[in-house]
DNA sequence: CCGACTTTGTGCATGCGTTCACAAGGGCGT
DNA sequence: ACGCCCTTGTGAACGCATGCACAAAGTCGG
């Protein structure tokens, strides 16, 4: 089926918008998978990710044509398609830079582990902290350590739970020790050179977002309260469609 | 300049994809009035926060004309309409349900209080957290209080740091007890009815997101390698503008 | 063995977001 | 007071993502 001339199926055009849906997709086949069930349909599928059956139709469509007409799709064969796509079917040594809080709920994220991230190392540059365990048999190292780290395991994602101000000397050590994939917490704009990769995550401004929707929300309702007509609480068009938002029937 | 018959300048069609970037201008901006900053440029404000000057003009923009021509923006003056855009003039008592390490990270996180989030309580359903004090003043409660906390606050905000098991029974506890804005940390595809907000935050999900990234840029190594060209490290046209990356010159 | 039914995979149109490029506008030096 | 120069604000083009609607394709009952 689908005779292509090039080398792997999808890999080359992926949109970003897929590859950030896929996630999602994989953990929702896991528990399909659980509940052994063996086969699902794309509108089973996209109903228990919050999705649009149509959109999660094409996204799989960008990894091949894994499915059949008039059943659907394997779920075995699928989770495996998928975690291929991500380059979960091989083993992904982590580094944590920060034993706060933060850090410590990471090691002990168990979704972690399943999904073929390892912890290599939890480095931290407060003395106190360093040789403590926070997790079972993880031991604290000392943030001197992680060119060692790195190089010795192999290292390519590195996770970045400090404070702000140590932010960006903890990433410049990790991107010259070689690391090229980096996921922060810290709030703050890393500066990093081309090739290596950088994702955020603000805890700080996803309830800076929700603030302005749940003002938005009261804005609307005292203006139209005070105003003349009625269509408060329903959304608007605008909120349709918001990414991070699900939505089931009343 | 554009003579608006309706009220607010802006509020009513702001895209989402603005949204989510003031509160990174905002935390640049904040910054720079510790600099003792008094004005900024477009560009200037641009570099700090990663993004390109005529996207951080075209957001500013949405919200109205503030800013001078052949000088820039007024830090402060900037600071307070982004605030105001943003409804962190007001006060938002937020309650953190799951007192685990992330629950924890969360209290403990200054992040919150200095942009107008204030900590209403911190609930869990263990016996043996619920009494401990695991912030500054800040005494773990019991989950059974939901319904108490939510009414006796006026708390419109919910943050889920749960267990995934437990996530969507809470979730549906500060639902009916009148919660309308929930920020989710745990690896569930949430339920809620149609006018209540949902923000995801996912750490595995990122990380298989860097996982993909990492894959295919070894992947691209390997074969190139393999087959001739040189071309290796340099990001892809397809690498160049996505989302939560931030990219300095070398 | 065939026909009807089910579900996938996708062409197409629409809308949103990004980026370029430039005119409009205000300050500052002379 | 005037003109130069700098920066903002925005019109317009482009590209990406979403969702509809349907043809292709395979299964299952009779």
């Amino acid at each position: 089926m689908s005779r292509r001339p090039n080398a792997a199926p999808g890999s080359q055009g992926i949109p970003e918008a897929t590859i950030a849906r896929l996630p999602v997709y994989l953990r929702v086949l896991y528990t399909f998978a659980e509940q052994g069930i063996a086969t699902v349909s794309s509108e089973e599928l996209a109903a228990a990710a919050g999705v649009n059956s149509a959109k999660l139709r094409k996204d799989l469509s960008h990894l091949g044509s894994y499915g059949t007409r008039g059943v659907g799709y394997d779920v075995d064969y699928l989770v495996y398609q998928v975690s291929r796509e991500l380059g979960l079917t091989q083993d992904w040594p982590v580094v944590i830079v920060g034993a706060g809080n933060l850090g410590r709920a990471l090691a002990n994220y168990g979704g972690f582990a399943s999904r073929g991230f390892r912890i290599a190392a939890v480095l931290d540059a407060d003395p106190a902290v360093v040789g403590t365990e926070i997790a079972a048999g993880q031991v604290v190292g000392s943030s001197d350590a992680i060119e060692d780290v790195v190089a010795q395991r192999s290292v390519s994602i590195g996770v970045i739970a400090t404070p702000a101000a140590a932010a960006q000397g903890v990433c410049d050590r990790l991107v010259a020790a070689g690391v090229t994939s980096i996921l922060n917490f810290a709030p703050v704009v890393l500066s990093v050179p081309v090739g290596v990769d950088v994702r955020k995550v603000d805890l700080s401004i996803e309830l800076q977002i929700l603030a302005f929707h749940a003002q938005r929300r009261s804005d609307v309702r005292v203006a139209s309260g005070a105003k003349s007509h009625y269509r408060a609480e329903v959304g608007l068009p605008a909120l349709a469609g918001s990414p991070g938002k699900s939505v089931t029937a009343p």
